[in-house]
RNA sequence: GGGCGGAUAGCUCAGCGGGGAGAGCGCCGGCCUUACAAGCCGGGGGUCACAGGUUCAAACCCUGUUCCGCCCA
């Protein structure tokens, strides 16, 4: 047989080289493209589609790192995988990003227009665009890259155009003046969730509405006394007390002098300051109902700029914060500042910008959000989308059944422009897919588009068939919707998942995903929530310069335990990083040995093949099982101990003796056959984990033909299947093994001296086994010589190990120290001492005997005569010892 | 105010449809044993937050308390 390996590897492993070579060539193979129609098993992921504006961070790196396990393992299995890649516009962050570089130019966007405006978005798009999807591929996702998407593409434009059209003949989308979050900095409303809550410190003004011609009035609270000026009357209790006998039925509101009527409603808060709430309707939702139901007039008096208005009088002009100073400065002249207090309330701010959002009265567009929530509550409820980790469906079904209407008009102008005309002889609104030529209500010529854009997440909810070429019935919708998973992480939960639930079921009349995959977030060591203000951000990319793709990517799969957040920090990715050195010296050895492909194993195994076959077994059922319920750092523990710990540290340490140069051929033969199996096998295990470096060690592998990524999962067979006694017997010899390294560690004897042992053990079928395993045993712990002697026989100057079912005595004639071999023997006594109290109390304990299960107490009578059967031992070990003595 | 999650070894965390407490890192001791010092061998280390309860048996199930974190209002 020819011994020189093949192709040997590099003696070390260098990501940087391998990643690139081995991406193009799955790219070149198209080994990522999903079939449109196909006899095989169909499963679909598409991507949470990340900002144009974005670049990876370590969120992205984790979502994405779990869909591309999944694919990978899918496509072993032998599925038609589609992962559907793609970018989200980001209207309002997009549009940021673009306004900033303008500004730095001196240019802001109005003096451009709208047109030449959203032309320089699309150049920005053009030129960084592509920078995240470039990021992807380092990462190794195998998206399917020839169909990607960008959700202001022509196609996915007309989706929007039609469900925009549609949702408003159905009666599901209105325009109204309502109360909306309004960012004075963007210059935009914004939907309920994008309002961000912070707790903050304020102040609480109590200010004095006198009554007409008096001193005395009713004391109002209010944390924002600029809105004062546009009070249209004062609510109080209609059980208040202190409210019931009052001289007037109106009070004067100061600084302004208007008269306000006093209303009466149960929904003001007696406990709160004094009772008396002031009503602005047109900046606070609560008062915006109030000011409805007793039909008071709206006074905005905060502009859409955020400075006052002409409404606010002699305050007109000023800005929100300056006209609070005055106002304050002139209730306190006027000796009308009742007094001022502390008050911790929560503010809304923006989540693109975190400006305070200002409550105001504005023209938008909403969506009727009860009628579409309600099937996708029933969806979940009956399992036809599954959230996974559980504990997340609660989440969602506590917003889905509170939800309110859904505010989608954005006053920016990167986005999908409503498709609302009105008509200006009419004044007439019509909703259309295309630009009607003439009013058909009029035949009027002069129309005006609606010149707001649609919030982005609109357009996002879609994404499950738009991407797939709805409103189009293709064969790609035909075979993938609904997508077999979702993986995203909880803080789109409401602002995507549940709005794509909403959608899909609605004009797919099916949901967009059978699972949903809610992963935890990635924060810093401390725990600590990764910004950019706080500086303790890691550039996912840094991380692959220095560790590999790999390495960081096991990492990831490794910490992604369901329902808790990841830790990340460097430290634990060079761990990592060593168990890919680990792999790929451990594929360095085992190349040596494999000149050829060994598809089958032929000839007498020895006991630790048949171990590792059977381990082997064992760990592909674990990792396929884990995959399948998500349980991604079970698979992703078991084949790290698996590879490591079984496979290098004993299976390879096991089989040198066979594979060198001097074994008997056919015993070498069987060797090589049996850990090619396992390393062929191994590899197919670890690729979604870590695909670079298994393809690289896979293309070196004699027999492995074409790619890794295109092998089939292995599978059990006739070779490799659990085997309960060769995993028993290994056992016991591996106990042998550990018990005599133990005595060379504690004894602190030299490594390089070589020990005799012998061992005694009353079953006859124990003694054959390691009278067979003699060798073994010999060059694992290093003896010149083994021998399984009669029981009975009595070791002279020699150190004890005791494992079940044998007496292993290591000579140390010479060598060893009495006291201290009596010092480790009795500490052994005192821990097996223990183990048997606890066992004890079980067995006097008449009810545990009475009523536990047969099988249990079994177990415990076995342990404790396997520790009596130790404690004897070790007892008249150190009687001989004190004879000696 | 409502809801959710967490508290296990020095650190980071597994384990929680109940039957003798685990890993990685760190620490201590010994090794350049021809795949790997990014490694090998051995070792110490925990009243599983606290208080009750259920059970023959509780880290795990139930109740309450304390402390952290998050979400919604």
């Amino acid at each position: 047989m020819n011994d020189t390996p093949p192709s040997a590897l590099e003696k070390g492993y260098d990501p940087k080289h391998v990643e690139p070579r081995w991406y193009a060539a799955w790219e070149n193979a198209r080994t990522f493209a999903a079939a449109d129609t196909s006899d095989r098993p169909p499963f679909s992921i598409v991507i949470p589609p990340p900002n144009v504006t974005g670049v990876l961070h370590m969120g992205h790196a984790l979502n994405n790192t779990l869909q591309d396990i999944l694919c990978r393992y899918r496509r072993l299995r032998g599925d038609n995988v589609l992962w559907m890649p793609g970018t989200d516009h980001a209207g309002i962050a997009t549009q940021n990003v673009v306004e900033r570089e303008l500004a730095a130019k001196g240019l802001d966007r109005h003096q451009l227009g709208r047109e030449k405006f959203i032309e320089a978005v699309w150049q920005w798009r053009e030129r960084y665009g592509s920078a995240i999807i470039n990021q992807l591929k380092r990462l190794g996702a195998s998206c399917d890259w020839q169909r990607e998407r960008f959700t202001m593409d022509e196609g996915l434009s007309q989706a929007v155009r039609k469900v925009f059209v549609a949702l408003y003949q159905e009666g599901l989308i209105y325009r109204g003046q309502y109360i909306i979050n309004w960012c004075p900095r963007c210059h935009t409303a914004l939907a309920d969730l994008e309002v961000e809550h912070e707790e903050v410190e304020g102040r609480l003004y109590q200010i004095l509405y006198p009554f007409p011609g008096r001193k005395d009035g009713i004391v109002v609270a209010t944390s924002r006394p600029e809105t004062m000026l546009g009070d249209t009357a004062v609510a109080v209790h209609p059980e208040d007390g202190r409210y019931d006998d009052l001289p007037a039925q109106t009070v004067i509101l100061p600084l302004m002098e208007r008269e306000l009527p006093i209303i009466r409603d149960t929904y003001v808060d007696r406990e709160f300051g004094t009772g008396g709430l002031k009503v602005t309707p047109a900046h606070d939702p609560n008062d915006f109902e109030l000011g409805r139901n007793h039909n008071l007039e709206c006074i905005k008096v905060i502009g859409d700029d955020g400075l006052m208005t002409e409404a606010a009088g002699p305050y007109a002009g000023l800005d929100r914060f300056a006209c609070r100073a005055r106002v304050l400065e002139d209730l306190k002249a006027r000796g009308l500042l009742v007094k001022i207090e502390p008050l911790r309330h929560s503010v809304g701010h923006c989540y693109r910008c975190k400006t305070a959002v200002e409550p105001n009265l504005s023209l938008q567009w909403f969506v009727r959000a009860k009628p579409l929530a309600e099937p996708a509550i029933r969806a979940v409820e009956e399992g036809r989308t599954r959230i996974i980790p559980e504990s997340w469906a609660k989440t969602y079904f506590e917003w889905m059944y509170n939800i309110r209407d859904w505010c989608i008009s954005r006053q920016i102008w990167w986005g999908h422009q409503i498709p609302a005309w009105t008509c200006r002889a009419c004044g007439q609104l019509i909703v259309a897919m295309e630009a009607p030529l003439t009013c058909p209500h009029c035949g009027g010529k002069d129309l005006d588009q609606e010149t707001d854009v649609l919030d982005t997440w609109f357009s996002s909810a879609l994404w499950p068939f738009s991407t797939m070429g709805w409103p189009t019935q293709t064969d790609l919708l035909k075979t993938f919707y609904p997508t077999s998973v979702l993986v995203t992480g909880f803080d789109i939960l409401f602002f995507w998942v549940a709005r794509m639930m909403m959608m899909g079921l609605h004009f797919m009349h099916d949901v967009p995903f059978r699972d949903v995959y809610v992963h935890a977030l990635v924060r810093d060591e401390d725990g600590k929530k990764m910004s950019k203000s706080k500086g303790n951000v890691i550039d996912p990319l840094t991380v692959i310069d220095e560790y590999g793709t790999d390495a960081f990517r096991f990492t990831l799969a490794a910490f992604a335990a369901q329902g808790r957040d990841i830790k990340m920090s460097l430290k634990r990715v060079e761990g990592y990083r060593n168990f890919i050195n680990k792999l790929w010296n451990a594929a360095r050895f085992a190349l040596m040995h494999l000149s050829q492909p060994y598809p089958r194993i032929e000839g007498e195994t020895t006991l630790p093949e048949r171990w590792i076959l059977s381990r082997l077994s064992r760990v592909g059922q674990e990792v396929t099982d884990a995959l399948e319920d998500y349980r991604f750092n079970e698979a992703a523990g078991s084949v790290y101990n698996f590879l490591w710990h079984e496979f290098c540290d004993w299976y390879l340490e096991a089989s040198k003796t066979d594979l060198y140069n001097d074994a008997e051929p056919a015993r070498q033969a069987t060797a090589r056959q049996v850990l090619w199996r396992v390393l062929h096998d191994a590899l197919i295990l670890l690729h979604p984990f870590v695909p670079f470096i298994t393809e690289e060690i896979w293309n070196h592998l004699p027999g492995a033909d074409g790619l890794l990524m295109q092998a089939r999962w292995p599978a059990r067979d006739a070779g490799v299947a659990p085997d309960p006694a060769a995993e028993n017997a290994m056992a016991l010899v591996m106990g042998v093994i550990a018990g005599i390294r133990n005595i060379r560690g504690e004894m602190n004897i030299a490594p390089g001296l070589s020990l005799e042992a012998q061992v005694q053990a009353a079953n006859a079928e124990t003694r054959s086994l390691l009278q067979n395993e003699q060798p073994l045993i010999s060059q694992l712990s290093r003896l010149k010589a083994f021998t399984v002697a009669p029981p009975g026989t009595k070791p002279h100057a020699a150190a004890t190990a005791i494992v079940d079912g044998a007496a292993v005595y290591v000579s140390l004639e010479g060598v060893i120290d009495l006291a201290k071999e009596t010092e480790r023997l009795t500490k052994e006594l005192a821990k097996i001492a223990k183990d048997m109290n606890s066992l004890l109390k079980k067995l006097n304990n008449e009810d545990f005997l009475a009523k536990a299960p047969a099988e249990v107490v079994e177990g415990v009578r076995d342990k404790h005569a396997a520790l009596a059967d130790k404690q004897q031992k070790i007892e008249a070990t150190l009687v001989r010892i004190r004879e000696m003595a």
